[in-house]
DNA sequence: CGGAATCCTCGAGGATACTG
DNA sequence: CAGTATCCTCGAGGATTCCG
């Protein structure tokens, strides 16, 4: 058998390899309860490139966060839904959002409204 | 009066600006609800060098997340506890263990026990 | 003991152009 | 529409040495 490969000390080092990092906390947040397709999520993150963006998604597939469903047929149609780890990530995004504004309010852009996880 | 230097879509950003990276979590974690000295931390992270356990510090220090107390006398001793804010963080900490425990067991050390946080 | 100073590596993240 | 393909930047993280 091969190295079980697990350089962790600690789930709280595993948990942030899979969810740390620029942006994959935030796409997990914004596909939420819902099915979002590639071009909806690059809406919501304007500052990520299609590059990026796809490396990304494919991290969070391989680390079983996402699924990926693509439709046949033209135009190109695929759809993004989170895991039931995924969902389970929701409630703690949940928290450090609320945590976030309660500790740092003057970095929370103006006019910021927390809609409830998976809108 | 200077930018507000709000670059954030989204206080979950902000948050893993904040207690992203490699270390910055598990720092947390590992101080709790206690008062740990850098050698008992460098002790708790053992892959960690003491350059970057310095630049670590001083970062969450400069972000409000923990407090640092210095001893003057020889030898010096210093102590590091969290502020409210990194407090706040600990329940996260905590629910994000429990999550990776649940979903990536194979990823668990064997024999990891979790204990309370700020034990 | 708890760092600071210096230098370096390496890969996450990015810019741009192109495509099935 | 949903990506690839190249090439590049830049700074987090690291190794090593030195210090009050």
């Amino acid at each position: 058998m091969a190295q079980q490969s697990c350089p962790y000390q600690c789930p709280v080092e595993a948990a942030f390899d899979f969810i740390g990092g620029k942006w994959k906390a935030l796409i997990i947040w914004h596909i939420g309860k819902s099915s979002r397709r590639y071009s909806e999520i690059k809406q919501k993150l304007p500052k990520i490139s299609p590059h990026i963006l796809s490396r990304q998604l494919k991290m969070l597939e391989d680390n079983g966060l996402i699924l990926r469903k693509q439709h046949e047929g033209i135009p190109p149609r695929v759809e993004y839904t989170l895991t039931a780890a995924g969902l389970g990530l929701l409630p703690i995004l949940d928290l450090t959002c609320d945590w976030a504004i309660a500790h740092y309010p003057e970095h929370i852009p103006k006019g910021f409204f927390k809609q409830p996880p998976g809108s």
